[in-house]
DNA sequence: TTTGGCATGTAATCCGTTACATGATTAG
DNA sequence: CTAATCATGTAACGGATTACATGCCAAA
């Protein structure tokens, strides 16, 4: 059987945490963009066309809708959406799978220049950062809230914390290596 | 533009680190499988063809080889090779990106028994244990070998650990949160 | 006025897995 | 004898990004 696809769950899943207030593929994608960009990632050319299929199943109900003549589509959950996303949330989640160059390229270290290392890793470091920045002023917005998936966003946006307080620290650490390993050369 | 292929390059970095030592495709893909499958995988049905194309222009030499009766393609890099390798090794790595479907059903988990979700962690976080037991024990093992690409098999070694360490850390932590929301409820 | 954000969409193409096929060897 | 491991390979399919196209609105 082939891996089946994920993508209509991540919709469903924002939709459902959404409840009653419609919402537009544009903003799927920012959120997806602003909270879970960490752990998963969606594009245009993905959601838009499996909105549609959504609605064809009726899984979703659209909207027509307009903001000062700009045009643009809402969706809702139905309750066979919330249905069809229960029964995936129940099936045993598979392994994440990742592609980190930043990773490949150190491990092929040997082959390059250690100058070249340092500027890769304290690009990412930096990036890394930045993130971890905005989490925690996100962390402090989410405290206050209180909605029933409140608990559930804390527990995402710990994991973000922890990774990338952890992968901070690797960097800085290994940043010193590769100093030392620069100044022997 | 669109994003250069990445499967060649780890190919031409596992051969590079090999050096003169040939190599089975069969190999490559256990030697990524048993080190960096934390962040990279790749699969048969792309490393056999990258192979032949990275033959067919010139950047590995196969030669066909056979221990006891039993074929075998066994390939090296060559110097236009190492070239290739390192031009891309010297280019900023993009952003990693991940799929993490358990994130997504802890996201999500309000519309779900929080039972559901207890499963689904423990079953990741015991995995993520066994691997971190592996990566110790390798550790130990790199620690005593010399070679000039042991530094940087030390340097992701350290990530990967690092990166377990944390994410066995939240999970317990959630899974105490966990089971104080099923107590309430 | 021009940049950037809001908003939707499609076509091409590639990336990558899965499933299948084949066969030898070795350990239990 | 049989299951597991070594070993290579292809076809089909689906997952996903990129590039492109269009157009409105607000702010600088």
């Amino acid at each position: 059987m082939k891996q089946t696809q994920r993508t209509p769950f991540v919709i469903l899943g924002l939709l459902g945490l959404r409840g009653r207030q419609s919402t537009t593929g544009y903003e799927l994608k920012k959120a997806i963009d602003s909270t879970i960009s960490q752990f998963w990632s969606e594009s245009f050319g993905q959601i838009y066309p499996v909105l549609k299929q959504l609605a064809s199943a009726g899984f979703v109900r659209s909207a027509n809708a307009k903001e000062k003549g700009r045009k643009q589509i809402r969706y809702t959950i139905t309750a066979k959406g919330t249905q069809h996303l229960r029964h995936w949330l129940e099936k045993p989640p598979g392994e994440a799978t990742v592609r980190n160059e930043l990773i490949l390229k150190l491990l092929f270290g040997s082959m390059t220049e250690v100058q070249v290392l340092i500027d890769h890793l304290v690009t990412h470091r930096d990036q890394a950062k930045r993130t971890l920045a905005d989490y925690r002023q996100w962390q402090e917005q989410v405290k206050a809230q209180k909605t029933d998936y409140q608990p559930y966003q804390m527990i995402i946006l710990n994991a973000g914390i922890a990774q990338s307080e952890s992968f901070v620290r690797w960097a800085d650490q290994t940043l010193e290596t590769l100093g030392g390993m620069k100044e022997k050369a």
